[in-house]
DNA sequence: GTCGTGACAGTAG
DNA sequence: ACTACTGCCACGA
């Protein structure tokens, strides 16, 4: 059920700003969301238009933010209060996939 | 049409 | 936890 009139990068600007507060998505799971599996795709229509959407909202697999963009994406995390875990020594974090991942239907 | 690159995913050790 | 490798897909040159 992908969308073949909207163009790849549109659809994927359209998947990430649809992501309410407080929850996130995989790149694997926005690419799922377009009928794509282009999850490097979506991170590079990301790093060019990422500036336009609320990027931090999209994170990796295991639940890391942006490999460029972890310090500035923590401080948005603790604004929109997503659940995040950290590692023993607090030193390293990751958003608590279990709870803050957002399907689309 | 081919090649290199990438804010990735999954598996193996 | 880590690195290394392969697979996947979109994009620009």
């Amino acid at each position: 059920m992908p969308q073949p009139n909207e163009d790849f990068v549109g659809a994927v600007l359209e998947v990430v700003a649809a992501i309410p507060e407080g929850r996130v998505m995989s790149y694997g799971d926005v690419a799922a969301a377009i009928g794509s599996r282009a999850a490097r795709g979506v991170g590079q229509v990301m790093a060019y238009y990422g500036s336009e959407v609320p990027w931090w909202r999209v994170v990796r697999a295991s639940g890391h933010p942006p490999q460029c963009h972890e310090g500035r994406a923590l401080e948005f995390y603790r604004a929109e209060g997503t659940p995040l875990v950290w590692s023993r020594d607090r030193s390293v974090f990751r958003v608590d996939l279990a709870h803050a991942r957002h399907q689309p239907d």
